[in-house]
RNA sequence: GGGCGAGUGGUGGAAUUGGUAUACACAAGGGACUUAAAAUCCCUCGGCGCAAGCCAUGCCGGUUCAAGUCCGGCCUCGCCCACCA
């Protein structure tokens, strides 16, 4: 064998042998139990970043170690390939989108390969293929029959910057997730799935999900958002306040086809006819939600949103509050300090009718109301909700306080905690309704309401249909033709696919499809006559939503799914960003639900565990302009602090996580994130490769300094490895420099795999350190050391060997790599202290060593493996087991403790009962020197562990 | 404002789930080998103390023979959600 560790020369030896005999490819037979190992594609943006090693190399250690269990393991890969980074990346370069995809792709599937994971290649597919988006719109097809994805026009947040539609979970504070560019208000027909009918079981399945960290699960259920609560409606009548009757439509949030907001509702149909256009003149009803229905009698006025039918038409005859209405909803899009903002409104001159009391009640605009909730407006209980308490003193407007909590007194002066407290109360004040608690006043009042046909309970969900359509290009069109005559006609089955044009450069000024006429211009399917094609493509969290179920059957062509499909998942494993948590696993949930209903597969859930994956961070250093810059002087925070608002939009930073679902930066700069412009315009970041740190006597970090000019620069800490902050490492001068092992073993050895990694040069020295330690012994033991071993000596290193294994065994299976890899690590320290090699505790030490570690370190394990002539190929040999019979030792270390501190060990045999072992411990000089005379009130033995003396 | 999580040496991190706190590494210091360097190997390495010993897992209490771990109350940091009625 070869004398020195040569890592390029053994991992393309050992890919070779892997690629020959094919042993990747997976198949459905076999009595095996299978095991279906997923990481997040990735979207194929130029080149790996170290967040992609780190979550495919989680991947390959859990594919590599069941399989040797003996599992029947998958383990895919593809690409999230539709999207806008290409469309950025064609405006730069004027190369087609298509092009520059599949040039990335051919590049980072190179680099997989030379990471040795083990993938089935035969599966992959890419989400821009026709192949694969034919199925998208095959059953966006069945949907649209299924009524449920749906057409309809509706106010929709526009991306001014990417010019497109974002779906609500795509506007974070305010800005779109991706560009952070204010998003702007704007009416737009599209395409919606009604997600919001799965809201009750997405919600409640999350408990069938124990694989799955509760963080993630408590961020789905807050944003699903269910609430119980009541719908009831106050009457009015305009006539009376208002001359000359208007037309006011009904509340845009109801109608037809299961919209947005409180779309929820599906859920518990209404009995009560919604307020119709026709119905609404003069007369109508003023629905408003609540979850305290037991402070009705509390009412003392009523809010609605700025965008509400009755504050339209209020502010006809009022143009200041037409000013007012104006006003708020030009700052509706502020974000953070809405929730501090101060409480404004303004009355309407309408007055309604309490439901239950009959009372006159006035109707006020608040800019607290939200017209995207319930129904865009609340009665107002001041006693008992801070939001109308801090209202209504403002406004001078009663309090009525209508819930009594024993031994508290009631006062306005200020707001308390225990006003809305629902645990400890009971109705006051309230009529017949006096002394009920909050569970029976609700169903009294909803009761009573529904009487009179005014109202009844409801569960109201935050989550809101799902809009899908997406004025983009690269993407995948949706199924859709327009004629004059028929209207929208989905495009028959026998025509599918659509397929999307592969050669348009897009230069910015909105979709290309629109300038095709040859995509544009078909004949209707219906009545034949001229017709033009649907140009909106599918948002691309569509294509990631069923990707994981076409791994099973990639090369299915005339269907989207199979039985393959019913024996490989759900996914046993699924790996990927935390970034994801609502998203992307969302929507997956949702459509393999949806596929379900259509008797598609049979699947509730699709990945039965989750890992969710930590960040690549790094150093980060920069200079601050040599002058301040006037606009923005202090500024530097907000853009340094690693947990700023810019740091944690994980979406943009290649370090993000593995799957780059959506990644905003890749090959190509995406265009700029206003925040991270404005903050960092002046200040340059240099790489910490470049950098040079001093470091004192005890190891304490000095000042750093750039290398190149020897000048310091500042330090920023540490944060996500992003191009904006300057501090990547590129993967492929790891692999390069290093090889695959040595990357692979770092990544798992320096963290746990859901914590965040601290990047680090010398560790990587450390791991490199290790596996050429392993490599030395390996050729020690070929060479063969006839250098005899004491036999305690080696029955000490058999019995360390064996609980090593034990505990890397238990580490393995709750995902503690960092902890495996150093069992590895104690392992050979332990041959290593062993003078001699040519024992058979050394080949079988060896042997364990080899398997522990070969699924970290696949290539060298491999070539020790055959060169010490353990077999062919060390994937065909089992997972080692630890042998009970080396565990045990006749004598053990007991643990002595005086008062409950350690004072000695004591050597005892193995079976030796507790009268011997407390005889012993009290005979013991250290422990007598500590009981000094007094009286041992208690000894307290642990079999196997320790024993405490009470004195 | 609500929810979740974290805080252990100079650093990354261990601790068999209530039982020897700081495993395994990195960095640092010392030494061996070498003409020298690299590589490799050996030693030291939480704090105070000459020592016996004492003090240390963010802070303050509690439960227990025994607490990094459990309970209560704070502090700090991170993430997610947020005028959600």
């Amino acid at each position: 064998m070869q004398q020195k560790y040569n890592p390029q020369v053994i991992e393309r030896d050992a890919q070779k042998f892997w690629d020959e005999a094919q042993t990747f490819r997976a198949v459905e037979t076999g009595d095996k139990p299978k095991y279906y190992c997923l990481s997040m594609f990735p979207y194929p943006s130029g080149k790996l970043h170290m967040g992609h090693v780190r979550n495919y190399t989680i991947g390959d250690v859990l594919t590599r170690y069941h399989r040797m269990k003996g599992y029947n393991v998958l383990q895919p890969m593809g690409w999230d390939a539709f999207g806008l980074p290409a469309e950025n990346a064609a405006m730069a370069n004027g190369v087609p989108p298509a092009k520059w995809t599949y040039d990335n792709i051919a590049y980072m599937r190179q680099q997989l390969k030379s990471l040795g994971f083990a993938i089935d290649w035969s599966r992959e597919l890419a989400t821009c293929s026709p192949d694969y988006y034919r199925w998208n719109q095959w059953l966006f097809l069945r949907l649209l029959e299924k009524g449920i994805a749906y057409k309809k026009t509706q106010v929709v947040n526009w991306d001014p910057v990417d010019q497109t539609v974002l779906a609500n979970e795509q506007v974070i504070d305010g800005k779109g997730w991706r560009t952070g560019a204010s998003v702007e208000k704007r009416e737009i027909p599209g395409y919606y799935l009604a997600i919001t009918k799965y809201g009750d079981e997405l919600l409640s399945a999350l408990d069938t999900l124990p694989g799955w960290p509760e963080r993630v699960k408590a961020m789905q259920a807050n944003w699903i958002g269910k609430s119980y609560g009541v719908r009831f409606a106050f009457r009015y009548n305009l006539s009376a306040a208002v001359s000359g009757g208007t037309n006011l439509p009904s509340p845009s949030g109801r109608g037809a086809g299961g919209e947005g907001r409180g779309a929820g509702k599906d859920q518990t149909p209404s009995l009560i006819p919604n307020p119709s256009p026709e119905g609404g003149r003069e007369q109508g009803l003023l629905w408003v939600f609540t979850t305290r229905a037991d402070t009705i009698m509390g009412v003392t006025f009523v809010a609605v949103a700025a965008e509400h039918p009755l504050a339209t038409h209020a502010a006809k005859n009022n143009a200041k509050l037409a000013d007012f209405i104006a006003e708020c909803k030009r700052g509706s899009v502020m974000e953070a300090d809405m929730a501090t903002m101060e409480k404004k409104g303004m009355p309407t001159g309408i007055f309604v009718e309490h439901p239950l009391s009959g009372e006159k009640i006035e109707v006020w605009v608040g800019n607290y109301v939200l017209m995207g909730y319930g129904e865009g407006a609340v009665m107002a209980v001041p006693a008992h909700d801070e939001r109308d308490f801090h209202f209504a003193k403002q406004y001078g407007l009663p309090i009525k306080p209508v819930i009594d909590v024993s031994s508290q007194t009631f006062a306005t002066q200020a707001w308390q905690e225990w006003y809305a407290d629902k645990e400890h109360g009971n109705c006051t004040n309230s009529g017949k309704y006096d002394g009920l608690n909050y569970a029976a006043a609700v169903d009294a009042i909803a009761a009573d309401l529904a009487a009179k046909g005014l109202g009844e309970k409801q569960v109201l969900y935050r989550l809101r249909d799902w809009g899908v359509s997406r004025q983009r290009y690269w993407g995948c069109p949706i199924p859709i033709i327009h004629c004059p005559a028929c209207g929208d006609v989905p495009v028959p089955d026998k025509d599918l696919p659509v397929v999307l044009p592969e050669d348009c450069v897009p230069d910015g000024s909105g979709n290309p499809l629109l300038k095709r006429d040859d995509f544009i211009n078909c004949a209707c399917p219906r009545c034949g006559k001229p017709a033009k094609r649907e140009t909106d493509t599918m948002d691309t969290f569509v294509d990631s939503s069923w990707y994981y179920l076409r791994y099973a059957c990639a090369d299915n062509g005339s269907a989207m799914v199979d039985e393959r499909v019913n024996y490989w998942l759900p996914a046993d494993q699924y790996i990927g960003g935390i970034e994801h948590a609502i998203l992307h696993l969302l929507y997956s949930r949702f459509w393999s639900k949806a596929m379900r209903d259509l008797g598609l597969v049979k699947l509730d859930e699709p990945f039965k565990n989750l890992l969710t994956q930590g960040m690549v961070l790094n150093e980060i250093y920069f200079r601050k302009p040599a002058l301040p810059s006037p606009p923005t002087p202090p500024s530097l925070t907000p853009d340094l602090s690693p947990g700023g608002r810019e740091e944690t939009s994980a979406y943009l930073l290649p370090s993000g996580e593995g799957s780059g679902m959506r990644e905003g930066e890749g090959g190509v700069e995406a265009p700029a994130r206003a925040g991270a412009v404005a903050g960092t315009g002046r200040i340059t970041y240099y790489n910490p490769a470049d950098i040079d740190v001093t470091v004192d006597a005890q190891g304490n970090r000095g000042g750093a300094v750039l290398r190149a000019d020897g000048q310091p620069v500042e330090s920023g800490g540490i944060g996500t490895m992003s191009k904006s902050k300057n501090n990547g490492v590129d993967p492929q001068s790891l692999i390069e420099d290093y090889g695959a092992d040595i990357a692979r073993f770092y990544m798992m050895f320096t963290a746990p795999p859901e914590q965040t990694l601290e990047w680090s040069d010398a560790s990587v020295e450390g791991a490199s350190r290790f596996l050429r330690r392993v490599w030395n012994y390996g050729v020690k033991i070929s060479e063969s050391d006839n250098t005899p071993i004491a036999p305690n000596l080696r029955n000490i290193t058999r019995r360390e060997i064996h609980s090593l294994l034990k505990q890397a065994n238990y580490d393995l299976e709750r995902h503690q790599f960092n902890t495996v890899a150093s069992a590895t690590m104690k392992m050979l320290n332990a041959l290593e202290r062993l003078l001699g090699v040519d024992d058979a505790v050394v080949k079988e030490g060896m042997s364990i060593l080899l398997r522990v570690l070969s699924p970290i370190t696949p290539h060298i394990t491999h070539q020790l493996w055959r060169d010490l002539g353990y077999g062919d190929d060390i994937l065909a040999a089992p997972w080692p087991e630890p042998d009970a019979a080396a565990l045990i030792e006749d004598e053990i270390d007991l643990v002595v403790q005086v008062n409950g501190k350690k004072r000695a060990d004591l050597r005892v045999p193995r079976d030796a009962d507790k009268p011997a072992i407390e005889a012993a411990v009290l005979a013991h000089a250290e422990v007598q020197k500590f009981i000094a005379g007094q009286p041992v009130k208690k000894v307290i033995i642990v079999p196997g562990r320790l024993v405490n003396v009470v004195i």
